[in-house]
DNA sequence: CATGAATGAGAATTCATTCAT
DNA sequence: TATGAATGAATTCTCATTCAT
């Protein structure tokens, strides 16, 4: 059995999928697992609190899953291509937690500094770094080279969503990732 | 002096990118304009329909000023660059519009219908059309190739409010369109 | 038709003195009233807003009664005796606003601020100016030879509440009083 | 160290003489006693329960206290004056008793058949029956009595603390004596 | 067109109390 | 005795929308 915690974040996700975060009262979210009102502000003291452990808790899966993807010899256009087929697939897979971080990080609870603190965004922004100091990435920002590779991995798993055929097609997906890699790379 | 449903939507713009749109209450946009609480209704039968109208108020007018900036003589990469720039400039003067859009654009209100339907929207496909038929753009679908230049256009103009210094540094944003040219060109 | 204002004023009024002010819901109260719930935080905005309303409506209900006792002609003694005796009365008469007042004053609501501002403290304080510069009271802070007055007044009402037979017995009422003037006179 | 029920009780003290005790979650109360939640309601089944408690406790050592101050071989007036001073003193010093008591004696928890059952009361009650029947006190119930000279000590408690130049001052606190001398005495 | 009082169904949060451990 | 997670009814307040004027 889960605990209450976990189910609690499971229903939300759900429902804040399914009808936005505004949308989602706690009461319904607390009634969709099967536990109390009362309850879920004893683990989220507020409705904010859970939509923010919502999102760090979606960033370490990603990053989890990201990290057990990558290999040691890679060279830095596989590890580039890795990542980018991680965050596709994953987002594919996990179409909910997909859909919540779209429109929390377009709400204004969320900021570039609630961004920077995950080690998943650390981690790609250290690769970025590796790509300019190697001359192989355009000479600016690197978090702007995050943000441009997050927004282009976005916009892919968007349209695999509205055109399912593509899903499985390695092909196209390659198309798509040399997209990414033509924008950032000199 | 502005007729009320302009004062409306200006209030209304003002403070949906101030705390979103969830966050501000009828009310307190009648109050903001100037208004009685009860008119909104006569204007816009529902807040949603406000919501909407401001969605395609702004479409129309960065259309308008984007049409504007084009010239007949343009070769297609010059048309794609006046558009680029005419958005990225277009958003970084009218940020309230512009964080409006984001909003919207990621919320269960929008949907890739609604999207489409803009005359905005149908302009830059069909120069995506162009690019693709004279082989100079990837060989993918136009509306992909449009949203990734959106989505690319957005990420430069975060990344120029956040920087303000780069706001008019000329070569630096031909380097921010040249990452957006390399992405779909061929 | 009384206005929905004083409707809440009065349901409120009851309900306060008969559970207290803390065991009473907004809810309650609009149902006792006949108005909405929501009409409540229309005329005030918070329940504090509410209980302080009330307070200064007791305070210019009991001053109006009060003024329109007092004679031109009156020595100071009788002036005094005028005031106590209007006290003593209106608080038997309006019970519900004794309670009320009981309960407020002795609440975190309550402040020496909050008290003097009232003009009807504001009156018995310069009546206590005037008895010390006569020499005939007690040489002591005129707030507090007001504040002796007013909780001697409490303890009569209550008392007087207690034992109703002497409720009309003006000898008793007079040795009530000497009790005060004693307190207070050199 | 002290025992679970006495730290509940030490904690309430000062929380409820901050906020009052409606505004004091029991939770908290367990909190700022450093014990768990659940056994505030082992040795107080009800939160009613902790605050008669709280108030019989109070009325107990401040009974203890004045008790220890009055001496065999004095005259009424004497025992009169220990009293009346030992109540000032003690409600000076125990600020946060005193806080409580006057809430809650003005709420809807309190009733004079409750302050009749304490020997302090009684104990004063019995003074008070002495003073009429050596007919030095006024002719009138020694009930009122009592509670006209409590009243008067809760006047002067308060204007002490907002005064605190004049704490130390025994001239001005027999001054302060005499009002309520003055005041029960033929 | 315009006003703004009025409605009433929620919404987030609180909290005394219970109870399995 | 002791813990603290769990309950769920209650509470204040909000807000889109209506409607008499």
């Amino acid at each position: 059995m889960l605990d209450k915690r976990t189910k609690l974040m499971n229903a939300a996700k759900v429902l804040f999928s399914e009808n936005g975060f505004y949308a989602t009262p706690t009461a319904k979210i607390a009634k969709e697992a099967g536990v109390s009102n009362g309850i879920l502000f004893h683990y989220f003291p507020t409705k904010a609190d859970l939509i923010h452990a919502m999102y760090y808790d979606i960033k370490d899966r990603i990053f989890i899953y990201s990290v057990s993807q990558i290999y040691k010899e890679a060279t830095l256009k596989e590890s580039i291509y890795t990542l980018w087929l991680a965050a596709v697939e994953w987002n594919l897979e996990n179409a909910e937690d997909f859909e919540f971080t779209l429109q929390f990080e377009n709400s204004p609870y969320f900021s570039t500094e609630i961004e920077k603190k995950h080690k998943y965004v650390q981690m790609s922004i250290e690769l970025a770094e590796q790509g300019r100091i190697q001359n192989v990435f355009k000479d600016i920002n690197t978090l702007l080279l995050f943000q441009i590779m997050s927004r282009l991995v976005e916009t892919n798993v968007k349209f695999l969503k509205h055109n399912p055929t593509f899903q499985n097609d390695v092909e196209f997906k390659n198309k798509l990732f040399e997209i990414a890699w033509d924008a950032i790379k000199k």
